[in-house]
DNA sequence: TAAGGTACCTACCTTTGGGTAAGTGTCGAT
DNA sequence: ATCGACACTTACCCAAAGGTAGGTACCTTA
């Protein structure tokens, strides 16, 4: 773990960008990239981004998505500094989550990656008709 | 597939918005950002940004791909039209890649993401050390 | 007294993403 | 004559992602 951090503050800004971290195999943006990225992480980024939620109102809101997989993404994002976990010490149990300021940088680029996806969905699946007819009817 | 494409068009724009969409369970969306989202989804389109490549020049590039993955991805970018495919009938074989508009569109929207990742992966890394100091030793 | 909400955890099972290795057909180089 | 490059495909396998279901501890409401 800090052999790792340590390795990486050896390298200057401009050696990383030229070298194009993501690319090589074993480098750590991935494994952050790969929480953010989950199933679940994006849904759980763009639900945060409306403001604080308790654990049932994230699972109400997230449609699909079991308790498990909720704690588990939640955890790793915690983990990755992007969620603060608020928890009362009150009976029934009261827990919120909220974006940290990093978490909020990494939530509008999302946002901006799904809004794009979403906005143009109707083109998007217009195109893979297209391709679906060209490549079973006629190829 | 073409239901679930009648079935958006019956929707307007602000309603889309306000639900959401992809925090719905079945949603198209959810389908084309899991392409997008995916592991090696996420470095062809970050390759492909630079320029056209050819198939073994992303197999260099993006470090660790096989070439199942590579091929599966291709296609599936490719399918929702991201991804133009141009095979020059010659032997041996030239096939080459490129972004078509919507995959530009996408691209810099993932390079944005993961750019702020790099950028800030040492801070990250930092904040996960701090977190995980705080849980085992003192939590 | 039983049911349900709160925020989880754990064990078990299934699905799927992804890796490995081999094969394809044609050509040019050794 | 064999090897390697090219852009794949196919079959087989594994590990990880994810789902299901049940349990926990305590309280409120019916």
């Amino acid at each position: 773990m800090n052999n790792v951090k340590k390795a990486l503050e050896e390298l200057t800004l401009t050696e990383k960008f030229r070298q194009g971290n993501v690319r090589l195999n074993a480098c750590p943006s991935r494994n952050v990239l790969k929480d953010v990225t989950s199933r679940w992480g994006v849904l759980v980024f763009l639900t945060l981004q409306q403001g604080t939620h308790r654990y049932s109102e994230l699972r109400h809101k997230i449609n699909g998505v079991s308790e498990k997989m909720l704690t588990q993404t939640l955890h790793a994002l915690e983990e990755d500094g992007f969620v603060l976990r608020t928890a009362h010490p009150v009976i029934p149990p009261h827990v919120e989550y909220s974006l940290t300021e990093s978490g909020k940088e990494v939530a509008v680029r999302v946002e901006e990656l799904v809004n794009w996806i979403e906005v143009n969905i109707n083109s998007i699946l217009t195109a893979k008709d297209e391709y679906a007819a060209a490549h079973n009817e006629a190829g």
